[in-house]
DNA sequence: GCCGACCTTGACCGGCTGGTCGAGGCCTGC
DNA sequence: GCAGGCCTCGACCAGCCGGTCAAGGTCGGC
């Protein structure tokens, strides 16, 4: 913006910049964010501290630039999925297929956006209560296998899907995203979950 | 563990504890973990720095004591909505309404669990791209229901549902919590999101 | 051979922040 | 009235970490 001076590189400079960019995504996405020192990046990298700030302004800076790109590919992977001659329910699916297919096929970049694990210790504070909920959910569902009121998928699927509905839907709540009284919320994630732990076709043709 | 003796305290004390509590409440659930300073929560409760540390040995501490208890009370309520005579899946939509809805009315509390927006400036870099994908869905949402595929209710609670399953599914798969081959998931999120958009009766009796 | 642009280094700085400490006030039981 | 536990204060400390800087190296063009 108020820069107008873009600096020019060379190629050699090119290649530092993206060993940097590799070496920080590997980090940031392993230790989140702001637990990773800059120092670990230029180590993890084999270069030394200062030439970080050469190729980039500042730690943030560095971070927006692999966010950035990493959502440009991600968006066009979204956009080849999609059918525009398609109705829109299908376009729906052909890109959540397409997003989860290749966030799972750039895993490793794509932590970034777990971005804040912080200290592991709170990290671990935070999990072990949401591991006693994921276990009565998986017990539910192995029942409802037997029963043969749900497919006979792997278990873990039905229980990340119930349980990232019921964080997704309420951190949307939170954030004031969704403007709906919580009783109707509540009602409308309960039908969501069960439209979709509806039985399907075991053989279904997926392929 | 280590340390056998705990501290008594004096009615006066644990009043003093609670307000340090509910002072740290409010602020990691608007600032998150790592950005609120310990000043910051003395300061809010009215009381000097050191003091702190006459109730809690650190901030962690302090931290997982908060979420302890919040945990314990959504547990409490989700086992009272299951009815245990039911068949599985009503007990998992039991469970799951009665989770959104109690985190909905709790929500300052709940907000713990968004802990870490690090810095708003990384918050902004990544709330920028996904901005992108969800106005698509949007739109494609607002098609559907004029083409009559997709009922009647507010359009952002399908949003929230179709990117929720995505990143929802694609974070448990990147933490290694799926051993599902990728286009597999992709199918099956696929699948789940389209039977969970499944048209329903638009004047379902919900109340 | 010298100039200037690009690149690289690592010592250093300054501010921030979790945590400590010694001093002192209050209240209860004796 | 004093001993001892509870509570409160805020100045202070130590270490960490993002960012700076002065110095020097390399290489192509003239």
């Amino acid at each position: 913006m108020t820069d107008g001076g873009q600096r020019t590189h060379t190629e050699q400079g090119l290649e530092r910049k993206h060993q940097l960019l590799e070496a920080a995504a590997r980090l940031f996405s392993t230790k989140g964010y702001s637990s990773t020192r800059i120092a670990d990046i230029c180590a993890e990298a084999g270069v030394a501290k200062g030439l970080m700030y050469w190729y980039f302004p500042t730690k943030q800076s560095l971070f927006a630039e692999l966010v950035r790109t990493m959502r440009q590919q991600l968006r066009r992977a979204q956009a080849a999925a999609m059918d525009p001659t398609a109705d829109a329910i299908t376009r729906i699916r052909q890109g959540t297929e397409a997003s989860v297919l290749f966030m799972a096929e750039h895993r490793a970049y794509f932590a970034l956006l777990d971005v804040e694990q912080t200290d592991d210790e709170v990290a671990e504070v935070l999990r072990a209560g949401s591991d006693v909920y994921a276990a009565d959910v998986l017990r539910l569902v192995r029942e409802a296998q037997r029963e043969g009121t749900l497919a006979d998928a792997d278990p873990q699927l039905y229980v990340t899907g119930v349980l990232g509905a019921v964080s997704s839907f309420s951190h949307a709540s939170r954030r004031g995203r969704l403007d709906v009284p919580a009783a109707e919320l509540a009602g409308f994630v309960g039908r969501w979950v069960t439209l979709a732990l509806a039985d399907t076709p075991v053989d279904l043709p997926t392929r």
